[in-house]
DNA sequence: TACGATGACTTGTACGTACAACATCTTAAT
DNA sequence: ATTAAGATGTTGTACGTACAAGTCATCGTA
């Protein structure tokens, strides 16, 4: 017993446990009562008495009135440790949430870890409940793709929350501005001017773009087909800019194309950026109704680089989707068992060509 | 404070507790301090420490020297009961499955109840793998779909350590005949009966099939397929039955398909019914690269509705998707909650004629 | 205004006493 | 030999004192 610092009955503690953990006590084998602890380290019966409750709370030792104290539990380590990984992403079945999720679970797998799914239709409320409902059982880690983030974040108590209970977690695809967490993502806005660059390279001066405006990857996406433009010194017609949110995914972007593609020929836009290619594959259907031709009379970009786009010979922007699942489970678990902290990772996104884009002169 | 048999520091926590529960004192509220306590229930301040130890230990609240004691954890019940139920398929990403997976996670989600998600890429190992994962820590309930269901069950100790821990379970798509358990799933040998018995309704006699032969799916279909023609009083010539299993379905059946594609037109089949519409897909871009027409120069069929079969116009039989892993879900938590048993459940299958199937006279 | 000292209050550590409740062995009476 | 009472040792409950250590507001000084 060394340090005056430590408090002597933490000092017994460590004491005993190293009597425990040495074997020196076996299983089932009776301690030195109260009394003979206190005698021999000259300490009160009620310091040792202190420490062998907290040693019988964790598991190590059985009290019982009457006979004496007798040690327990040699093989089990103290709670052993959780290794449940949670992942929440908007959507489970579509597009490419499920690559991402598959990533994350290979690696999850492999490291011993089980993967809890929950998604949130991009809704706010069923983000909460994800939230509420991962973290009402133990929990190592969690993995979060941001509900409209760029709406902000009122499940803030949630999050802050795990930071109390010392879950780490990340983000996927977008991060809430609010929140500090190592996140990993597209640059969507490189991505957006990407596009845009590509068909005013290949002659397009017209060029509508269609974003999601209550996701940041919607929005950063727009920056960069604004970009684009202005480095081009082409102004954007409004009228030729929709944004929508994801209530309005339905009908709105789907509506304001077939109003697009019907008015005259100066007017009309010759290439469509989409938000991504499930709505570039929508509205190319549309333009097929209107009697145009792919790429001939309209050209499309989608993003995401989905099944969706191979066949119908989308150009498209890639998304790392699998990778991203696999890195994020990676990232998390060194988080988890490590402690390390992680800055952003960022992935730089590459234009696939294919089909769908016609160069005019 | 009534009985005498019962500490006092007991009574106490009950009385605690009761404050705790009515929500009179609020999460992050500051406690009464331990003399203000000994002061009000006429205790020493060591009781009362006694009290708020158990307390503390147990979550309820937290102590911080110098501050005071605060409440803590209003929602979360000490021994509240597990609520993680886990879904073993063979993929994650791919095909239908996302749709099973979200079908189950939505109704899971409703009833709070969390979802583990594992996949054994239709490999017995990974089975096993995933097994002991979601089995290694507290677990409600089980929905799994069987791999390789063809070709008996290795993992059937699992299996028996689950009903010993007495945790329900069931199976999706197929199931073991080892073992007696709920499950549901489609009537494949009706699928395939249907869709031959469409193409022979439609004057095709020469008709090739490829079926999976390491799982009852594809087994199932077969007899199906071959049920329709023993009816119809076809003989089915041998080398237009192709059978394959999962390591062999990158290039067996394409191979074989082309090796039929190629032959000259008297001996070329007129139609294949095809495992899933995943298959069909591929064969039908095999049927394109040979210079044949879809429909009219040969038919196809697929399985499953999936969002291949959208695209592409393939004629298939439907399968339930959401629907079933709905179902699986409610039926589980009931297991769980009320002990009920179900049988089996078996979906009909029904064709979906879309363009791939051409009239011949 | 800025800063430090102080005091009042909190919980934490440490020791002490007394007796209760329970288990087990010893002893004495039957 | 059997049984009951008692002795002894164990942990459990309950109270008490004293001081240490940490937090925070207030007051006073530079």
């Amino acid at each position: 017993m060394s340090n005056r610092r430590i408090p002597k009955y933490l000092q017994l503690k460590e004491e005993l446990l190293s009597w425990l953990e040495s074997g020196r006590l076996q299983t089932g084998k009776q301690f030195p009562s109260e009394n003979e602890i206190s005698e021999q380290f000259k300490l009160s019966r009620q310091t040792v008495r202190q420490t062998f409750g907290e040693l019988e709370k964790e598991g190590w030792l059985e009290r019982i009135q009457g006979k004496g104290t007798f040690a327990r539990n040699p093989g089990r380590r103290e709670g052993e440790q959780v290794k449940t990984i949670g992942i929440i992403t908007t959507y489970i079945s579509d597009y490419i949430f499920p690559h991402i999720v598959r990533g994350a679970e290979a690696e999850l797998r492999s490291q011993g870890y089980r993967l809890l799914l929950s998604s949130t239709d991009n809704k706010k409320e069923k983000e909460m409940e994800s939230l509420q409902l991962m973290t009402s059982q133990p929990l190592s880690g969690l993995i979060i793709e941001p509900t409209k983030s760029a709406e902000g974040n009122p499940n803030l108590g949630y999050f802050l929350e795990l930071q109390e209970k010392n879950i780490p977690y990340l983000m996927i695809n977008e991060k809430y501005r609010e929140l500090e967490c190592p996140s990993l993502r597209v640059d969507d806005e490189a991505g957006g001017y990407k596009a845009a660059a590509h068909l005013l390279e290949n002659g397009h001066t017209q060029i509508a773009g269609f974003f999601k405006r209550d996701d940041l990857q919607g929005v950063n996406r727009l920056k960069g087909f604004l970009h684009a433009h202005r480095e081009s010194g082409i102004t954007v017609s409004p009228q030729r800019v929709v944004t929508y949110t994801t209530e309005q995914k339905q009908d709105l972007p789907y509506k304001q194309a077939l109003e697009l593609l019907k008015s005259n020929e100066q007017n009309r836009p010759t290439a469509f950026v989409c938000y991504n290619d499930e709505l570039a594959v929508r509205l190319m259907e549309a333009a097929v109704l209107c009697g145009l031709r792919i790429p001939e009379d309209i050209s499309f970009i989608g993003f995401d680089d989905s099944s969706l786009s191979l066949g119908t010979r989308l150009t498209t922007l890639t998304h790392p989707k699998t990778t991203m699942g696999e890195m994020a489970a990676r990232q998390l678990i060194s988080m988890i068992e490590q402690g390390s902290t992680y800055e952003d990772t960022v992935f730089e996104p590459e234009l696939i060509k294919r089909q769908s884009v016609f160069k005019r002169k």
